[in-house]
RNA sequence: GCCUGGGUGGUGGAACUGGUAGACACGCAGGACUUAAAAUCCUGUGAUCCUUAAAGAUCGUGCGGGUUCGAUUCCCGCCCCAGGUACCA
């Protein structure tokens, strides 16, 4: 028979499911090999071809695995929380849980029929509660510990207190807050419950602080990022302002070096890890304080040795790496947001300062810093003292400071930073050169060479001489000191929004408590709209008694256990206490994932000590590169954190990671031509616009091919030789009314290119028949072209549902079968580099296949294999081909064994070879890149059904692949000119020998000797001439 | 702006460590088979020039330089495209 895909993929797919073929065993003797996806979010518009791209090669990856004897875990999931559904039920009223299980089930049978080898017994659903009361249980561990500096690590919060009843604050070095209390023991006991509770929040790992959102009045609700465009909503464009909010967040900080070295013991992709390094952002420098000087007239000069800061009503502090050049800071620039600012402004500028603040509100923080053209600044009226020489400096606000960074203020020395260059020559501030050797007649010059000037007691210094002196004048002024500043921010963990994890927390007053573990999961409440509350609270405002009771559930024992964070003073018992409104946000449930995969059922833990301890960590992990600084760096902070408790066992969750390139959208265009009709007869002009408001609907849209539509705008020719052929193609109607078709004066919007879905248009040839049908407006669509066909233009873009350049698998599936699909996704290019979207080589993959299954058959399709010992050029071709394909996987590179595939199978259709000894092996080599067809061409080979997936992977054996000739290109200077034979075994100087010795090299030579013969073995000889 | 990646025929791409640029496939052109079409098979296919032909010459891996006997590969400068930029996931 013929190839057969459709049967033999059902048949094959159904088997796997029904044996559980791919159930991988927590016990077992092979070792263990953990290849982990990531999870997709279940979007409505369903499976789209880039989802597969990563599914596939870590599905061959497994499969490989398998054949090699490894246990394999190899898992799937849904990360189903998340905006996309929640607009969606804004929009229709449904509850987002009910689209989520909707779109779960389309995805489902879409990675179903593409035949992945995934243990579906283990699937998770972050939005699942058996699911999320692990993730709350998560934050409860967080919540509940501390970042001990002196060992490294998170400790458990209860050890905190006890230090402190012990030695109050003493002797701890924690990261936590700025405004934490100093206190003895006694004074510690002496505090209120509520106060200890406040100092504590200081500590916790996850802790409430003030933050920056995206505020949309108009819609009453805070937007995403991706919601905002320009400085106005996406939807409805109304304006968006940067407010603060008390939001929950998470001292990713405290982790920043150890994710920094972490990245050092993985095998990553070099920028990769580079991206998070550059995102982590460590930087050594000093920090100093400028006191501030609201006493001193202007040009007054303060005394030299003035102690910083106090008594002058505070200072200012900076973070900076070049500290060294603190004698030439001739402003402070602090962000319009910084706390001290109302505090400082003057009077007289007060209006200058408020204008410009309301100004920056407006802009988003990625605007702040992409737009580095324009210099913008209000002068705060104050001033500081620089602490080294009591130099009296300006302050200024300028968006181009964030409040986030560093301390939201920088020392600006325009003679060495281009930022503070600009803005000084702006609004005229001194720029002082500090480097003797620096040029700054046009630009900063941020320089280290040389030796400083008009820069007091480091004169003279060279670079790390001055650093060093600096920085211990600084300590002993008690003015400054040496810290290691990080770019990484703590993470800011919550959302405004209804579809995500609800926060394990309620409030008595402003202290948020912990609810008793026996409570969990706290679950999503039903609410009436998805939308906010009146008054601008988060949807659960919304929810009918969202407020905790302690729970008849927890023990007494338990309760006292929870000494510090739950109802443990009796309170409660009948009181109602508002549970936190905002959710978790959607790097949540993503942060833990794969150890629910090791043991997805247990409702116990999160997963148990003895399934952590078999699989350990990941040790394939295949995603996005968009993941960098996201999902991936949270990942890790939270795996540091559970090792820290003895939760997990490796400090690192992904041991290899390879990025797959992002599939892009080619968007199809056509191009509608914009016209007006006009009539022959003689009308006045408001006649005519009456006339054409009845006739417009005459002659129906016109589109002109690509050929037309790029040339119309600045060819005469062009439009006259179009109108004329309208006239001709609507010859009928036009008669009728007597109209004729007039094109826009202006040439730029003559046409306007419209999103034309992409399944009806073939290697940008129209489907117009398909096109008519497509939509309404367009049945009765005219087409003017030079070609005879109609020629769409096109664009990459993100595949995108709007923009109609989604592909969905299904189609090819249904035309070519799964088999052909994978294939063809691994043809495509590198796996890890971004590619658009086209099929037009799926064809050949296709007939590859056929081609194979051919192998198999005779002329009449009846299944025929020999018995026959296979000739030296049979074996040779598939030692070739087992050597290329684990080489290939082993360095990820897919692609390139599939046209090997196609090498070999061309090889062996030339040498009419149809004998088991090799097409069984090729069987095996080929099963995890087109499982389906080699499983049946298995079967048909009278092997028991489905064992192919753990059959042994062939043995390469180098002898087959002997050569004793190699065909040496003979160059020129360079240039190829020609090939020769020459035995293996000849030494350099007898291949040199060899090669001069041939007339046709005598013949370019020239009868001249060679200046210079350069030979390298088995590889090429140059003649230089 | 900043961080990261990419740019090779008409198209997707290959060339793994500095050593024959364009493997493999699509598309296109010509041919065979067929009443015809589809399918299949065969041949050709980077550009320019030259030649009856065989053959040959020059150019060519985003652009401009450099290192080298030799550069798609290494170095310097630039252009364009994509991803991330802290509430898309």
């Amino acid at each position: 028979m013929d190839y057969q895909f459709k049967d033999i993929e059902k048949k094959w797919q159904q088997f796997w499911a029904e044996n559980q073929t791919f159930k991988a065993d927590n016990n077992s003797a092979k070792p263990k090999y953990y290849v982990l996806d990531m999870f997709p979010y279940p979007s409505g518009a369903g499976l789209h071809v880039g989802h597969p791209l990563g599914y596939i090669a870590s599905d061959i990856f497994s499969r490989y695995k398998r054949l090699r004897g490894f246990n394999v875990l190899h898992p799937m999931g849904y990360d189903s929380f998340g905006l996309p559904a929640e607009q969606y039920a804004i929009q229709t009223g449904q509850h987002p849980a009910l689209t989520t299980e909707q779109n779960i089930n389309t995805y489902r049978r879409q990675l179903d029929q593409i035949g992945f080898s995934f243990d579906w017994s283990r699937e998770v659903r972050t939005s699942s509660p058996d699911y999320y009361k692990w993730t709350q249980w998560i934050f409860m561990q967080l919540f509940n510990s501390w970042y001990n500096k002196a060992a490294d690590k998170a400790e458990s919060i209860q050890k905190l207190v006890e230090h402190f009843e012990k030695h109050g604050s003493k002797d701890i070095d924690a990261v936590c807050d700025e405004d934490i209390l100093t206190f003895t023991a006694d004074e510690w006991k002496a505090l209120s419950n509520e106060e200890q509770q406040r100092e504590l929040l200081k500590y916790r790992l996850t802790y409430l602080r003030e933050s920056t959102v995206n505020w949309c009045a108009a819609l009453g609700t805070v937007l995403a990022n991706d919601e905002v465009k320009d400085g106005f909503s996406e939807r409805g464009g109304y304006p968006v302002e940067q407010k603060k909010m008390m939001q929950w967040s998470m001292r990713i900080t405290a982790y920043a070096e150890r994710l920094l070295q972490g990245l050092d013991t993985i095998d990553w992709p070099e920028p990769l890890k580079e991206m998070q390094r550059n995102w982590i952002g460590k930087s050594v420098g000093a920090s100093v304080r400028f006191s501030l000087s609201p006493t001193l007239s202007e040009g007054e000069v303060a005394d030299k040795a003035h102690p910083a800061g106090e008594g002058l009503g505070g200072a200012i502090e900076v973070f900076t790496t070049r500290v060294d050049t603190i004698f030439g800071v001739t402003f402070l620039v602090i962000a319009p947001e910084h706390e001290l600012v109302a505090q400082i402004t003057t009077p007289e500028q007060k209006a200058d300062v408020e204008a410009y603040i309301a100004q920056t509100k407006k802009k988003s923080e990625l605007d702040r810093m992409a737009d580095t053209k324009t210099v913008s600044g209000a002068f705060t009226g104050a001033y500081v003292l620089n602490p080294l020489n009591g130099e009296k400096i300006p302050v200024w606000i300028a968006d181009y400071v964030l409040a986030g960074y560093g301390t939201g203020a920088v020392m600006a020395v325009p003679s060495g930073d281009q930022r503070d260059y600009l803005f000084a020559k702006h609004f005229n501030l001194p720029i002082v050169p500090i480097i003797d050797i620096q040029n700054i007649e046009k630009e900063a010059d941020p320089t280290k060479e040389g030796k400083y000037i008009n820069s007091d007691f480091i004169n003279g210094m060279g670079y790390k001489e001055a650093t060093a002196a600096v920085i211990a004048k600084l300590e002993q002024l008690g003015a400054g000191k040496a810290r290691v500043n990080f770019r990484m921010r703590d993470a800011i963990f919550g959302r405004q929004r209804y579809w995500g994890e609800p926060v394990p927390v309620y409030f008595k007053g402003d202290l948020p408590y912990l609810i008793s573990e026996s409570d969990l999961p706290l679950l999503l409440p039903e609410i009436d709209k998805y939308l906010p509350t009146e008054t601008g609270e988060p949807p659960l405002g919304r929810a009918e008694g969202w407020a905790y009771k302690a729970s008849p559930k927890s023990s007494p024992e338990e309760r006292t256990s929870e000494i510090n964070n739950s109802l443990s003073h009796g309170e409660g018992q009948g009181e109602a206490f508002p549970y936190e409104l905002s959710t978790m946000p959607g790097w949540a449930g993503s942060s833990w994932y794969w150890y629910r995969y090791m043991d997805a059922h247990n409702n116990q833990e999160f997963a148990s000590k003895k399934a952590i301890e078999y699989w350990k960590d990941v040790d394939l992990y295949i995603g996005g590169s968009e993941h960098a600084t996201g999902h991936l760096l949270y990942s890790r902070f939270w795996n540091k954190f559970l090792k820290d408790l003895d939760l997990v066992v490796e400090e690192e969750p992904f041991k290899k990671l390879i990025n797959q390139g992002m599939i892009q959208g080619r968007s199809s265009f056509v191009y509608r031509l914009n016209y007006y009709l006009t009539s022959r007869q003689k009308l006045t002009a408001e006649q005519e616009g009456e006339w054409l408001k009845a006739n417009k609907d005459k002659v129906p849209l016109i589109f002109v091919s690509k050929e037309i539509a790029d040339i119309i705008g600045n060819s005469r020719d062009e439009r006259d030789l179009t109108v004329e052929r309208i006239h001709l193609l609507l010859k009928d109607v036009l008669d009728q009314i007597d109209g004729r078709i007039l094109l826009t004066e202006s040439s730029e919007n003559m046409v306007s290119a419209m999103h034309v879905d992409v399944n009806i248009v073939n290697n940008d040839v129209l489907n117009i028949d398909e096109f008519r049908k497509w939509r309404q407006d367009f049945e009765n669509a005219v087409f003017v072209s030079h070609t005879g066909k109609y020629l769409c233009g096109s664009e990459v873009e993100k595949m995108s549902k709007s923009k109609w350049n989604v592909v969905n698998p299904d189609d090819i599936i249904e035309r070519y079968g799964a088999d052909t699909l994978r294939m063809y996704e691994m043809f495509l290019g590198p796996l890890e580099q971004s590619k658009p979207w086209n099929t037009n080589g799926i064809e050949g993959v296709f007939k590859f296949l056929r081609k194979f299954w051919r192998l198999f058959h005779n002329d009449a399709w009846e299944f025929t294999v020999s018995n026959e010992a296979p000739t030296k050029a049979e074996l040779k071709s598939l030692h070739k081909i087992i050597r290329k394909v684990e080489e290939d996987i082993e360095r990820f590179s897919f692609n390139t064994s599939v046209s090997s595939f196609m090498i070999a199978v061309n090889e062996l259709t030339d040498l009419k070879c149809n004998k088991r000894a090799i097409l069984q092996e090729m069987v095996i080599i080929l099963s995890p890149y087109a499982p389906h067809i080699c499983e049946e061409l298995w079967a048909l080979l009278g092997n028991p059904d489905g064992s192919l997936s753990y059959a042994p992977f062939p043995k390469f054996n180098p002898e087959y692949l002997v050569e004793d000739e190699f065909a040496y290109p003979i160059s020129i200077n360079g240039k190829t000119k020609m090939n020769l034979s020459i035995p293996l075994s000849l030494e350099v100087k007898d291949v040199e020998a060899f090669v001069l010795a041939n007339a046709d090299v005598q013949k370019y030579l020239d009868g001249k000797a060679p200046k210079k013969v350069i030979v390298v073995k088995g590889r090429i000889v140059n003649l230089v001439v």
